[in-house]
RNA sequence: GGCGCGGUACCCAAGUGGUAAGGGAGAGGUCUGCAAAACCUUCAUACGCGAGUUCGAUUCUCGCCCGCGCCUCCA
């Protein structure tokens, strides 16, 4: 098997995977900041994460993951404010979309999935430490990380400080800072604002801190991988490597992982630009969950990915291809006997797949494994040299590498249905299906174009594709 | 200005120091009562531009141009 590689920020090369502990992968993942609905491009983010923990599973690692919402913040705290309800009750509602939005994409559920105001107190003991070891200070009531007393500061994104100069004060925070990169690790409360009373003072948390403290507790003080969108490495990652090297003096992170940005039509996606789309959205629109996965996944992670409705319908097309193709395999009914060449066939699918994921989670050249598959698979059927004994085997690769892409099950209905974008009609039921069609069949029999037709028409109408195959089966599927 | 990612066919997108994967769309064909699916053929003398290294560069080096992002709590 191929070794893992993969492209770590901090030293911007390629680099095997070497976990803390044998067998075992412990990951953290930046999860969203749940003021509102999560938009497209922090899916994006996610899928890469959830297609990185799925690899890994396939490599048979045991995935210790840690997401983390951050549930406190300033919008947070303005928001809850005008709405006149507390922190929790303000953002309970979006951690539940969030958790409907991931269900809907196939996103698996992080072994850890935590809430920033759940962990106070493993906040305070961290700021405690670094406290301790004298790498703070405090300024009306806020307390500031002294970015000057950390030598690796700026490693991770390459920041220069020589040229800045410490003392100036510059007000980018309405807070009293010795320099204008020191960041807040803990901050005073403003009047009439929702605080913590705490060891530290009263306060709420700044935001680095959350993502040391939680990463910390559940995956010790270094950490396999950690991911996020480029966005982050900057302050963000940036600062969570100083409080947390600072405060344990052991490595934070082995493998810093970045995804790129989604941009839309080849422009950055803001609600100003008007091309701001949450994946609500885009259900609302039309779009299946199993296409959205699709196109995020098909462009590997460390590519800026351009958002169309093009790639929409490119996404979609591709995979029905793969779903056309499953579905044949399942039905349609082949000479007896198999074949040490088909296997072969598949064997190699796997080995490409795999090896395409291990470097750097190429999913353009997993994907390309796959294709090869079904093309060469499809000739063979048409040409009648596959053989029935070899569906099965064909079917379990591609099982097999849908424990990663999550997008041949064709279940877009029920996941809108629950997010309440089901259509208006009901869905014919399989056996009222089976019943026409076998009617279909006895008027084919008879020559009976018209009922035939009459029929197929009818199932169109309500959804649903007829397709004949040579041996006579009949699959049919869902539009 | 600093840092980073990228510029490959109509669109999306791999890749290698020795002559361009895969997907989508298009065109033609096969199969088929019809339809769909599928298959076959076709679709980049060419990989942003210029120079250099080399027997040979899209792949290495240098310079330039262009796009996008970060450098102000935005994945």
């Amino acid at each position: 098997m191929t070794a893992i590689h993969l492209h770590n920020t901090l030293t911007n090369r390629l680099q095997p995977l070497d976990p803390v502990h044998k067998g075992e992968v412990r990951m953290y993942t930046c999860g969203p900041t749940v003021y509102d609905f999560a938009h497209i491009g922090n899916f994006r983010t996610f899928v890469f994460q959830d297609v990185l923990r799925r690899f890994l599973q396939s490599r048979k690692y045991r995935v210790l993951q840690v997401m983390n919402l951050t549930d406190v913040d300033d919008r947070i705290i303005q928001k809850a404010a005008a709405a006149g309800v507390s922190i929790r009750e303000y953002t309970e509602k979006y951690v539940q979309a969030f958790l409907q939005d991931m269900d809907a994409l196939h996103l698996e559920v992080p072994e850890e999935l935590v809430r920033a105001t759940d962990h106070i107190d493993d906040m305070v003991a961290l700021i405690e430490r670094l406290q301790k070891k004298g790498l703070t200070y405090s300024s009306e009531g806020s307390i500031y990380y002294s970015i000057a007393k950390f030598p690796h500061y700026g490693r991770l994104s390459k920041i220069d400080l020589a040229g800045m100069k410490t003392g100036l004060r510059v007000d980018v925070d309405q807070y009293e800072k010795e320099n204008a990169r020191d960041f807040a690790l803990w901050k005073a409360p403003k009047p009439g604002e929702h605080f913590w009373e705490t060891r530290i003072g009263p306060g709420r948390p700044g935001w680095h801190i959350e993502c040391s403290a939680m990463a910390m507790k559940y995956l010790g003080d270094t950490l396999d991988i950690h991911t996020g969108g480029v966005d982050l490495a900057f302050p963000h990652h940036e600062n969570e490597i100083a409080q947390s090297e600072a405060a344990t003096g052991h490595p934070f992170v082995r493998l810093w992982l970045h995804a790129e940005h989604l941009i839309i039509d080849g422009e950055k996606m803001s609600k100003s630009l008007g091309n701001f789309f949450t994946l609500r959205d885009l259900f609302a629109k039309g779009h299946k969950p199993s296409t959205i996965r699709f196109l995020l996944l098909s462009v590997p992670y460390r590519r800026q990915l351009n958002f169309t409705s093009d790639s929409l319908k490119q996404a979609e097309s591709s995979v029905a291809r793969l779903r056309n193709f499953v579905s044949r395999l399942k039905v349609e009914q082949f000479p007896a006997g198999s074949s040490a060449e088909i296997l072969k066939r598949a064997e190699k699918a796997e080995t490409d797949f795999d090896a395409g994921l291990a470097g750097d989670l190429n999913t353009a050249m997993a994907l390309a494994a796959v294709f090869d598959l079904v093309r060469d698979i499809n000739t063979a059927m048409d040409r009648g040299e596959f053989l029935q004994q070899d569906a099965p085997r064909v079917v379990a690769t591609m099982e097999k590498v849908d424990a990663i892409l999550a997008v041949l099950v064709d279940d877009d209905d029920d996941k809108l249905a629950k997010l309440g974008f089901g259509q208006s009609q009901e869905r014919m039921p399989a056996e009222r299906i089976e019943t026409l069609i076998e009617e279909r069949n006895a008027a084919k029999k008879r020559r009976d174009f018209k009922r035939s037709d009459d029929i197929r028409q009818q199932l169109a109408d309500s959804g649903i594709i007829v397709e004949d195959t040579k041996d006579g089966s009949v699959r049919w599927k869902y539009k």
